[in-house]
RNA sequence: GAGCGCGUAGCUCAGUCGGUAGAGCAUCUGACUUUUAAUCAGAGGGUCAUGGGUUCGAAUCCCAUCGCGCUCACCA
């Protein structure tokens, strides 16, 4: 590098110029004019679905800024990460995979926590989704404060911003109508009376609306039917994007990201935040994935990958660095993805530590793990400290031929003989998602062959010779008895090979090419000695026999089928 | 119609306040105690979509154009 002195951490600090920075750095701004004490960042939750890789997504990036923020700000604010649930939203449609549908029908229309849940283990539909947002955020160990927008509705929390928001109508109104084509601009209010008799969520006009009593006058479509409700206490619900205009103007809502598809109503509930006196929250809007062909990836579709199918390849760090990077770029969201992402992840974390304070703060590692990325786990061998990366376990995987974690290991200790599942354990799980991504993913792609005739005298006489070498036999013995086998077959002779004699003539590359093709359905394989002495010798007999009984190539047929 | 993203090596993509183009894979060459690779070294390969502008200097900033794609325009 340069002879110029590294900086210091302060300096560090304010030149740093990682997204979760320059969007700490808003608020700062934004905080100063105001002198306020105490930060609030929201994400925002529809619990009529299960979390997803975008609920993940968002809370994480979320994490990310209020981290750069604290450090900014030395921790002298205090801040507060609001994850809300908006569950008092009327249920539109009974979702497919749930159990007890007619249960959940008879209640359409109704708020979340209104309707039974399916499941039978919650008071409410809406309690169970929120639950489980709740343990789905907890298993990441985030850290936030659980929000329900029933709680909040029912218990007054809102009751002064929807006043204000009653006494500020016009407004409102002039604001939400021209977004609306005519038909609909006829009928919209902002506010949802909910039904006194049949609890529905209405959305219905406003025949009057009462500041002063705090109430409005609506008219049940069929009976004819008038009512008088208050705005207030639980009693009304507010259409979405006024709904999350009073959120931010009642909570003092300082941040809050949204997907590029809320571009829009981000502005309309800003401008709605502006009518009521309010200051919308700091925020930027970030890309959508996409999946492997560049589509939207949309719950409804099922598209794309979902977060358990990460959680199956990779860990959660890694999908903290794929949503680390780039945030305003839409990135296609694919299986193919995850062994780079995890790679990039394990060279970020091993270069973390030779790095000044400048280069660790534009780490990605530096804000995946709130300042605090833990050391790398390296293998020592001949003195020399290496990273084992994911592709090379998934190349040790697909070479071994073996979705057993030990045959990994017992690679990973002949190159290390001091490593083992204890002393590394994150080694130890992305030997995990090695062997699982190997088994779903490169094991459909093989291609085994049935040996002709020559190549099964060959292997019969491979047979014989292992039959003839002792159970513990090693390696480097294994290997030249494989030699001295082909070098007795014409086809695999090699006459130019470095000193090789017409009495004692080299062996070629396709006699391992061969034996990788039938045996293992690949076109590169292992050392085949040392594959041997792994694998078992016994064990590598069963596998000639079932190969010269076309048992490999039927069986991988069948597989395939299967899949 | 409105808004946004992308266009860099054969492929997938990095490129951090502007300073002589990078990685992985692929290809080729060579080394490593019998041509095998969880190895190492090296090579080839790019008018950074196009045209302007700012600048001593632009892949990077600004404008325009072309191409690909996405989102929003009745619900959340």
């Amino acid at each position: 590098m340069s002879a110029a002195a590294p900086l210091s951490l302060p300096e560090a600090l304010a030149s740093a110029n990682a997204w979760p920075f320059e969007e700490a750095r808003k608020i700062i701004k934004r905080i100063e004019v105001t002198g306020q004490k105490e930060v609030l960042f929201e994400t925002g939750y529809g619990p009529s679905g299960l979390p997803h890789i975008g609920t993940f997504g968002e809370v994480a990036r979320t994490t990310m800024v209020r981290h750069a923020f604290r450090i900014l700000t030395e921790d002298r604010i205090k801040t507060r990460l609001l994850a809300f649930s908006d569950d008092m939203d009327g249920l539109r449609k009974v979702p497919d995979n749930i159990p007890n549908k007619e249960l959940v029908a008879s209640a359409l229309g109704k708020p979340l926590t209104q309707v039974p849940d399916p499941f039978g283990t919650h008071p409410s539909f809406g309690a169970h989704n929120n639950a489980r947002l709740r343990a789905f955020l907890d298993s990441f160990g985030f850290e936030y404060e659980f929000a329900s927008s029933t709680e909040y509705y029912t218990s007054g929390r809102f009751d002064a911003a929807l006043l204000h928001m009653l006494a500020h109508l016009d407004a409102v109104m002039t604001i939400m109508l021209p977004t609306f084509r005519e038909e609909r601009a006829a009928t919209y209010s902002p506010f949802l009376p909910i039904h006194p008799r049949t609890g529905i969520v209405m959305q219905v006009p406003i025949e009057k609306a009462d500041a002063g009593a705090g109430t409005i006058v609506w008219r049940d479509p069929e009976t004819g039917e008038a009512f008088e409700t208050p705005v207030t206490g639980g009693h009304c619900k507010l259409q979405w994007k006024p709904d999350w205009a009073m959120r931010w103007y009642a909570l003092g809502v300082d941040y809050e990201m949204a997907g590029k598809d809320l571009i829009d109503s981000v502005k309309l509930s800003g401008r709605i935040v502006q009518a009521l006196g309010g200051k919308p929250p700091e925020g930027f809007n970030y890309e959508l994935f996409l999946d492997e062909k560049g589509q939207k990836i949309s719950k409804s579709k099922g598209n794309g990958l979902t977060i358990e199918e990460w959680l199956t390849y990779a860990s959660p760090e890694s999908l903290s660095l794929f949503m680390y990077q780039k945030p305003t770029a839409a990135k296609r969201l694919y299986f193919d993805v995850i062994p780079r992402t995890v790679d990039d992840y394990l060279s970020f974390l091993d270069a973390y530590p030779r790095q000044a304070f400048k280069e660790q703060l534009g780490n990605p590692v530096w804000h995946i793990h709130s300042g605090e990325p833990p050391a790398p786990e390296t293998l020592t061998h001949d003195n020399q400290a290496t990273t084992i990366s994911f592709g090379m376990l998934l190349n040790l995987a697909a070479v071994a031929n073996s979705e057993d974690p030990a045959v990994l290991w017992g690679f990973l200790r002949r190159y290390a003989p001091n490593v083992s599942p204890q002393n590394h354990p994150r080694l130890d799980k992305l030997v995990g998602y090695a062997v699982r991504y190997f088994r779903d993913f490169v094991r459909p792609s093989k291609t085994y062959r049935d040996p002709d005739a020559v190549e099964t005298e060959a292997l019969k006489s491979v047979l014989v010779m292992l039959e003839g070498l002792p159970q513990d036999a090693s390696a480097e013995v294994i290997q030249t008895a494989l030699y001295d086998v082909a070098r007795a077959i014409p086809r695999y002779q090699d006459l130019k090979a470095k000193g090789a004699t017409p009495e004692r003539p080299g062996v070629s590359n396709d006699w391992f090419s061969m034996l990788y093709a039938v045996l293992l359905g690949e076109a590169r394989g292992p050392r085949f000695g040392s594959f041997v002495a792994l694998y078992g010798i016994a064990e590598t007999r069963a596998l000639i026999e079932k190969a010269l009984r076309g048992d490999l190539s039927r069986e991988h047929a069948l597989f395939l089928q299967s899949q």
